[in-house]
Order: structure tokens, then C-alpha cells, then sequence
DNA sequence: GTGAAAGCGCTAACAT
DNA sequence: ATGTTAGCGCTTTCAC
């Protein structure tokens, strides 16, 4: 603990005695408050641009209850959605004047409880929880207020908080009538963990989809969204003779999973199979598969800015925002407009 | 500003009274403090757990100077490199009661200084910076104290303060004189930017070893390390006519847009041109590229530890820590084990 | 328009 | 082993 203190350059006492005022004025002028002359304004602005002085926002913290902290739960900011988000989370937070702290959850409940503990000791302002699962209750009760939380990508339970999630339904529909449209009958469906609600709409819209049309045959493989379940689900096919048109994987992580264990298997795509997914990343992109694009970046903004909205209402007048961002189809480069053999 | 200020529960005060202690005591406990009667610690252990009470790490900071608070700077989180490494940060500096805020530089001055000014309102404990450039000397005077920060993944030009990186040098020489043991000869290198050490020691790796072979003809290509300056790298050297045997990236990134330019001109791979590039993450492998890997997850908790470790260090003690990390070759998964032809 | 004073919730000497 | 007393650097009434 040999960490020099005082670390922290001049205070506002310091820039107060050397403009000739007091700390009380020169709090007034770092706030922008307009009762202050122009003229001592101007000395005071000197003297801080002098001194190089900074506000400690701890100070204005302890007092203002307000640290401009956000955090962003993440069950893995190695699952490539994540980062896009992560980016349009913090680009839009820092415009703000607001820091956002990463946590990877790791989808567990214990630390998820860890992070809000540290986070509010730390006087977190707001969280965006981009993973929601079995934790919902839990980080409601330890936050003590809706207002301090969105959810974003996975869908609450409860109806009473704000969330902005993209419209699995619809476009888990669309991708699977798409896929029926080119011929494709037996269809694999590597779905995702069940406490998450993108992947339960997905899966559920598939069903309601492959149920249409007749002769269609509906393969579910459970996994947790990995790149791991995508390869084992694909493996565990092969390995029982399953002849299948095409694979549905509940993202994009799953997709380059089931990819890599498809090449592995000198399976070709899109001939002998072919592979679709959600996200619509640059990988899916590059493994030129069908995807269920998603709003990342739109969906990071209005996460952030519903967040800060509602943190300066008023507990009473508060009402939660539900948002739900429409999906875009993408198809393959070489995809064709319609397929009749098979 | 409707914010409900006392938000926070219950106070070190309160627990005090009802534990009929004075607050020194109480706040003893809190810190484990060993002169505290065991009788004592627990009657006030009781009441902190029946009210729920957390120490409030805002007044904590305030007088002792730790906010428990980090720094990540990256240039760009949605690089695959960044997210590997962040995750492992944030874990290391979880485990040690740390917070890491996640900073996009973008590569831009501008934004490194108007984070660290941001952070170091806030307390900031320390920073680890995986994306130095131009804005080394201006964010060294503006932390004023070289323990406040670790360097990561691209080494800083001083020498008096402490970084964690790869050994780019040795990779670069060894996946070079591997694609020329392969009987490539004309290699085509998409450079990184200049200001990045770690482009530019893969770079002069590479020049060194194709000097090593006659014959051996190099072309460079110089980006920015995204997707995009390796597809266009590709793009001019094709629509120019350009005959290659093989193609260095100087990231996963930017052999992730190579690959893309490859597959959209009907090249093949590996056996019309052999891609190579650097990170050895998992696209990498999808791709069935060679590549350079690095341990990124132990750069990342080296990193953090080496910074911890000097942030209880006196000034006068402190030496600044340099560590390399060994790389290792990833072939492809069919790759030769040599080959003539060509 | 400006200043004085209280206090945010804690830690850290210093007493006892 | 425990309590007392100052602050940490600000904001915020409340006077003037």
C-alpha cells in the first residue's frame, strides 16, 4: 500500500484562494452555474486552466450520489455479438460523459450477484444486461429499482422493467420459410440455453414455421450457444447417418462451430448442406451462410439512451420501455432466388 | 435530476449504533482489522448482515485514494484479438476487487486523452493499454506516474515503463520461413500501421527472413489491421495482375478480409494461394489459415498482475516490468509437412 | 452574485 | 480493544 496519495493535483480550495474567491464560487463555475459574474468567471476559468485542475468526481459522487458508471453484463464478450454491442454500449455511454465496466457473467447466477455487489459499492448509476437468465430476480432485488436497469438482447420476464431486443419471432421466421422455400424439408435446429428468451422465441418460431409445411422435418439439438454445442450438435448428427437439408444454429457463435465440424467432415456447404444463423456478423458473412441480421448497434444506442432517461425520472412517473428492433434476412452471396431440386 | 439520492442503505453509522460500537469499530470490522474483540466483530457482523449494509466504496475512495477501478484501451473491441484479451483482464482484475472499463481509442489521440481525463476523475486505479500509438507520450504525462500503467500486445517506446507482449519477432520469423520451407516464394505482406510495434516487428521479422532465401520476392501492402485493408490489399494486387504464392496478415482481422477477397475472386485456398496471418483465434481456424498464436489470455493476466503488483510499489522502488511471450505456429489442420511443387 | 457552513460515508491517526 | 477527532474534495442550503 505504498500508493502516494495526494496523487490527485490541485483541489477547488486551491483554485478558489488563488482566484481570490470562494470554494463555493468556484464550485458555481465548474458546474456552469449562471450565477456567477462573467468576470470572476473568467479569473476562476484561468486559475483551473493554469493549474490543470480537474474535479475528483469521488467527491462530487459521494455527494451527488451520481459516479457515471454503467456496466454492460455480458455472458461472454468472446461471443462475437458481444463486442458489437460492447462498442455502441460504450461509444454511446462515453458521449454522455458516462464509463462503462464490462462483466462476463458467464451466464451464472453467483456472478452476476458478485458484479452488481462491487458495482453498487463502486455507486453504479445504471447496468445494461445484455444476458439475462436465471439471475433476473436476483439483480432486481439487489438494484432496488427498475429504473436502473435495461435489458437488452434477452428479453426479461418481467413485463415492468425496459429492454430493447430484436424481434427473434419475426425473423426466425423468416429465415426458416426461406429455407423451406428452397426445398429444404429435414432441417437440424441447434438451439440455445432455455433460460434465454432470443433463443426460446427463435426455437419456438422455428417450430410454428416447419409446422406449415407438411413433410417437413424438425431435428432439435439442445446446446448453450457455444461454438462448442454448434461442432457437437453437428457431430452427434453425422455420427447417427441423420441426413439433414439444412441447419439452423440459435447464433452466430453456434454457426461457426457447426461450420468448422461440417468442413471437418468434408460436408460442402451450401450443396451438400445448408448452414443459417442469427446475428448477421461479418462471420457469417465470411462463411457466406444465410443470417437473421440483427440491429447490434441500434440496439447498444437505445439501451444506453433509455437507461439515462429513465434514471433522471421520477420513481412514480417512471414507466418501462419495451423496444423490439426489426431483423433483416440475409442470404447468401451465391444465394439463389429459389431452389426446386432435393 | 429526479434521481432518489439515498439510494444507498443503511450507513457505517447506522451500523454502528445498533451494534453499540463507534463507527472506528464497525468500520474495523469491515476491514478486517485484527484488533477487534472476536466477541465484538460478531455482535456487529450480525447487524451488517441483517441490514444488508455494503460499505460505500465512493467514501472508501475518497480518502483513500483506490477506486478500484481500471482501464482497458483498445482500439477497437470488435478486433477478435480484444475481446480474448479483455475477458481475461477482466477476470484477473475481477479476482482482485476490480472494475475494468472497456475504452475504444479508435487509434485516435483525441479519445485516449478524453478517456484517461474521464478516468482519472474517476479515480482511476490504473490503466493497460493494448493499443499504444501516437498518444503514448500524452497519456504518460497525463497519468503522471509510470505504475499507473501497463502496456499490452504493442510495446511502448520507453523503456522505464512496463509492458506484456508477444514475441512478434520470432513468430514472424518462423510462420516467413515456414511459408518459404512450403517453396512459396512471392509472398504478399499486408502490413499494420506504423505507430504499432507489433506490425512493425512482424514486418521487419519478415523482410529479414525473405532475405534469408534468394528468390524470394515480397510485396507490402499497407493498412490499417481491419477486415478492410486486408480485402483491399487483395482486391489491388488481383485486379494489378499480381501473382502470389502466399499471403501474410499482419492480424486474424485483416486475414479475416483477405480471405473474404480471395473467396469473392474464385481464388483457392490453400491451393491457388496460402493465407497466413497472426492471433491464432479461432477464425483463424475456420479459415484453415496458418497462423502465428499467441497467448493472449496470459497476456492478460500478466498484465494485470504486473500492474497491481507496481501500484503498491514506492515510487522510488519501482522498475518497470518487461515480459515476451513465446508464440507457436499453428499449420494448418492438412497442412504438409512440406511441399515441392509450384 | 457571492460566501460560510454543514455534511456526503468513510478511514486514519491519535487517544484512552 | 475501542472511541474521538479530523478530514478526503466536493455540493448545497442558507445568509448576506
Amino acid at each position: 500500500m505504498a500508493r502516494s496519495r495526494g496523487n490527485r493535483g490541485p483541489t477547488l480550495a486551491d483554485v478558489a484562494r488563488l482566484a481570490g474567491v470562494s470554494v463555493s464560487t468556484a464550485s458555481r463555475v465548474i458546474r456552469n452555474h449562471p450565477d456567477v459574474r462573467v468576470e470572476t468567471k473568467d479569473r476562476v476559468s484561468e486559475v483551473i486552466a493554469r493549474l490543470g485542475y480537474y474535479p475528483s468526481g469521488i467527491a462530487r459522487a459521494l455527494v451527488t450520489g451520481r459516479a457515471n458508471l454503467l456496466a454492460l453484463l455480458v455472458n461472454d464478450i468472446t461471443n462475437p455479438f458481444y463486442p458489437a454491442l460492447a462498442r455502441a454500449v460504450e461509444r454511446e455511454a462515453r458521449q454522455h460523459g458516462y464509463l462503462v465496466a464490462v462483466c462476463n457473467t458467464e451466464d451464472r447466477l453467483e456472478e452476476s450477484r458478485r458484479y452488481i455487489g462491487t458495482l453498487l459499492q463502486n455507486g453504479l448509476d445504471g447496468v445494461i444486461h445484455a444476458s439475462v437468465g436465471d439471475d433476473e430476480a436476483e439483480i432486481m432485488s439487489l438494484l432496488s429499482d427498475a429504473r436502473r436497469i435495461v435489458f437488452a438482447n434477452r428479453r426479461p420476464a418481467s413485463a415492468s422493467v425496459s429492454y430493447v431486443v430484436s424481434d427473434n419471432q419475426a425473423g426466425a421466421t423468416e429465415l426458416t420459410r426461406h429455407l423451406l422455400s428452397q426445398g429444404h424439408r429435414r432441417i437440424g435446429f441447434v438451439a440455445g440455453p432455455s433460460f434465454a428468451s432470443n433463443a426460446r422465441d427463435r426455437l419456438a418460431a422455428h417450430e410454428a414455421a416447419m409446422a406449415e409445411v407438411p413433410g417437413a422435418e424438425m431435428l432439435i439439438a439442445w446446446g448453450d450457444a457455444t461454438m462448442k454445442s454448434g461442432a457437437r450438435a453437428v457431430a452427434d448428427w453425422l455420427d447417427a447417418g441423420v441426413r439433414l437439408d439444412a441447419i439452423v444454429a440459435i447464433n452466430d457463435s453456434v454457426a461457426l462451430g457447426a461450420f468448422e465440424a461440417l468442413v471437418d467432415r468434408r460436408v460442402r456447404l451450401p450443396d451438400d448442406v445448408e448452414l443459417a444463423g442469427f446475428d448477421g456478423l461479418t462471420i457469417s458473412k465470411m462463411m457466406n451462410i444465410v443470417s437473421v441480421e440483427q440491429r447490434i448497434e441500434d440496439m447498444g444506442i437505445l439501451a444506453v439512451q433509455t437507461l439515462l432517461a429513465q434514471l433522471d425520472t421520477s420513481p412514480d412517473t417512471f414507466h418501462p420501455v419495451h423496444t423490439v428492433l426489426p431483423t433483416r434476412l440475409v442470404p447468401r452471396r451465391d444465394a439463389p432466388s429459389s431452389r426446386s431440386t432435393r
